[in-house]
DNA sequence: TTAGGGTTAGGG
DNA sequence: CCCTAACCCTAA
């Protein structure tokens, strides 16, 4: 079996190529993944999501979170305000999934998908935004275009303006660049170092070489052992000790970008910490021996694993999205690589210790589950299934879902729980709609 | 998708 | 052991 560091690498190699996602997509079903994922990979898979929204070509709540989330992870590493091209591509796909809906208009809709939109990205998500951690992405270019979104609700030749801009275009755009940007600042990916090293050692090396595979395994065990650093690229089979003397500037390659893993601090108030390390998961036990799945069990780093039955899903990522945005997935021929539903109920595991009590909270935004109707089809008996089933792990409310709740309910009213919880995704990210309801009942039966 | 009844885990 | 917040199931 490959080292799971190895299968990384493949990974952020293949990921990185222009290869089609549904490749991608079994890549990160077959290979034995690190656990915990790296920030790094985590990036990697992030703007993999991007650059497949830029394909399709579809800006969704998706893009939007995927964003988020890359600012989040870069955050926890301790980088800066994000910088200028991951602001204004926020705010330039914040406009399309805000416009797209005066331009998409149906016969009986009279501009409600429009001004549902507007509540929901910028009177909630985007003021969430404002006030938590992430408000390094709330940019002037964002407050502006949140103030022209609300006149736009009262102004109709404002709303006539919108439609006839090309927001489609100029997000597509704004993305394009963030994306460039972020590649360049991430740097070829380790694959590609290794084999500039191995060349280099072979053109040196001169004689004596015979082109054959052993020898060239011989010469990346070479490579790594006086190269790898700290023992992180151990991995490769039977290879090097670490003894550092920066494997081709890799000293800070994972570091630099998203350094943290394990330790992001916890904070206090606000966006929850995310104990995201393992927040993307495979659900790749559908076709796994029980056997595996005590493996997986006592794995229990891994944050969750969730095995989702996309068909019975709305195929919307992490439900982030909603009402207007059903169109995102409906849609979509095949949403691939990546969607992620952060409360997926049928089959997860908690994480270790989510013990700090209030506004702590895994990050299950980066959970991914992927839809496979071949992996699907597996399914195991009912008595065979209960074992699986596992209850999610009780996880109390937090004073600021609590609060949000509170807010919510009395802006948009009782039973709205799915629009409500599209209009705080981050915050109610650990929550299905269904936990909201419940919370709500609870919360007025303590009155 | 929501409402409402049922179940369970975990704190006192 | 009991209580109840959190979670699950399912009809409509």
């Amino acid at each position: 079996m490959l080292d799971p560091r190895i299968t990384s690498w493949i990974l952020e190699f293949v990921l990185r190529q222009p290869a089609e996602d549904w490749m991608a997509n079994e890549l990160l079903f077959a290979l034995p993944l690190p656990s915990p994922l790296s920030p790094r990979l985590k990036k990697i898979l992030l703007l993999r999501r991007l650059s497949s929204d830029l394909s399709r070509p579809s800006l969704s709540a998706r893009t939007l979170l995927s964003l988020e989330l890359i600012e989040e992870l870069e955050r926890y590493a301790g980088a800066g305000a994000p910088s200028n091209s991951l602001a204004a591509a926020y705010a330039a796909v914040a406009v399309e999934c805000t416009t797209r809906f005066l331009r998409e208009r149906s016969d009986d809709d009279h501009g409600e998908d429009f001004f549902d939109a507007v509540n929901r990205i910028w009177n909630c998500r985007v003021a969430d935004l404002e006030r938590s951690e992430a408000a390094g992405l709330f940019s002037p270019a964002l407050r502006e275009a949140r103030r022209e979104m609300e006149e736009a609700i009262v102004n109709p030749v404002v709303r006539v303006g919108l439609t006839g801009r090309d927001t489609k275009k100029a997000a597509l755009d704004a993305v394009r660049v963030y994306l460039e940007e972020a590649e360049k600042e991430m740097g070829p990916p380790y694959l590609e170092h290794l084999a500039k090293a191995v060349c280099e050692e072979w053109m040196s090396s001169g004689t004596g070489r015979d082109g054959s595979v052993v020898e060239l395994y011989e010469m990346l065990r070479n490579l790594l052992a006086s190269q790898g650093e700290r023992g992180r690229y151990e991995g490769l089979p039977d290879g090097n000790t670490a003894k550092s003397s920066g494997l081709l500037g890799f000293d800070n390659y994972e570091d630099s970008v998203l350094g943290r893993d394990k330790d992001a601090p916890e904070q206090g108030a606000g966006k929850g910490p995310n104990n995201d390390d393992d927040a993307i998961a495979r659900p790749n036990l559908m076709n796994q021996d029980p056997s595996d799945l005590e493996h997986v069990e006592e794995n229990r780093e891994r944050a969750s694993l969730s095995f989702v039955d996309k068909g019975t899903k709305d195929g919307n990522p992490g439900t982030t999205t909603c009402v207007g945005d059903k169109r995102d997935c409906a849609g979509a021929p095949k949403p691939s690589l990546m969607d992620w539903n952060p409360t997926a109920r049928t089959f997860e595991w908690d994480e270790d210790s989510i013990e700090s009590p209030s506004e702590n909270s895994p990050d299950p935004s980066n959970k991914l589950h992927l839809p496979s109707a071949k992996r699907r089809e597996i399914s195991l008996p009912l008595e065979d299934n209960k074992t699986f089933v596992k209850r999610r792990r009780k996880k109390k409310w937090s004073s600021l879902e609590e609060e949000t709740l509170r807010k919510a309910v009395e802006r948009h009213g009782v039973g709205n729980w799915k629009f409500i919880k599209s209009c705080h995704p981050e915050i109610f990210k650990d929550r299905t709609e269904v936990d909201l309801k419940d919370k709500w009942r609870n919360m007025i039966r303590c009155i």
